[in-house]
DNA sequence: AACAATGTGAGAATTGATTATCATTTCTCT
DNA sequence: AGAGAAATGATAATCAATTCTCACATTGTT
């Protein structure tokens, strides 16, 4: 069975962008460039790659989920505190372990880094 | 001028808490203890300590806002996706900055350990 | 072409978090 | 005690994110 038209689009798009996308940043980006979709299709999409597994949902940066494609390799994000846009980073840190309580299982982390983008940062009153 | 009764036993309650706490995860251990306080009064203590700057409010641990006190060291957290709890942890991490990009200006960070509490990994189902 | 199954868009409905409202109660000060 | 300011709790209102509904379009199959 083939995908219809419309998701591929947004998958597509998805996999395009440079770090996670909330549904409506997604929708956004794409009525900005001219296709025309419908927002319900944008979390239909969404929902089903979450669930076929090629999408992953990322929580933690700022408010709302935000999706992006699994393939990519473990990584972390940047966080614009002037547009909001999350971009995905190169890299990991070290030394996690030992923060770990006793007792306590860890099986995953998140690290975000806060700021402002080379965007903003050129465009004074916000990008 | 003094501040009343009720807002003080919900900020008393928030600085005894081992993590930081939304508005609801703090009313339900105030009713959950015996001490009858209004949702509204909780949301009034949480916004009045971040006005005047003894609280802050912390994202980025799954969905919606979590508050603590701000006179804690720098620190970072450990939520367990079993309660739903989050746990202060001590310590911090290096090589942050080698992962900022050309450009982008660095102005925090934050590190969200995931995994199970020592509660929840003993009591198999859940705690 | 005819039919069944699935995909779409627009907008209504739902949900959960937060804020506003308002009648009461509690303080503070005299 | 008495007046006025501030606090409180219950609940309605608001708001944003997400899901649902349904009439219509598209695709796949005989």
């Amino acid at each position: 069975m083939q995908r219809a038209n419309q998701q591929l689009i947004v998958l597509r798009a998805l996999g395009e962008a440079d770090g996670p996308l909330s549904a409506r940043e997604l929708w956004s980006r794409l009525i900005g460039s001219g296709k025309s979709v419908g927002l319900a299709t944008v979390y239909r999409a969404l929902q089903r790659g979450v669930e076929e597994g090629t999408l992953e949902s990322v929580e933690g940066l700022g408010r709302g989920v935000r999706y992006e494609p699994k393939d990519r390799e473990h990584h972390h994000h940047f966080l614009c505190l002037t547009c909001d846009h999350a971009f995905d980073l190169f890299g990991c840190v070290e030394g996690l372990d030992s923060l770990v309580p006793d007792g306590f299982q860890m099986t995953g982390h998140e690290v975000v880094l806060l700021g402002t983008c080379d965007a903003c940062g050129n465009a004074e009153g916000g990008c």
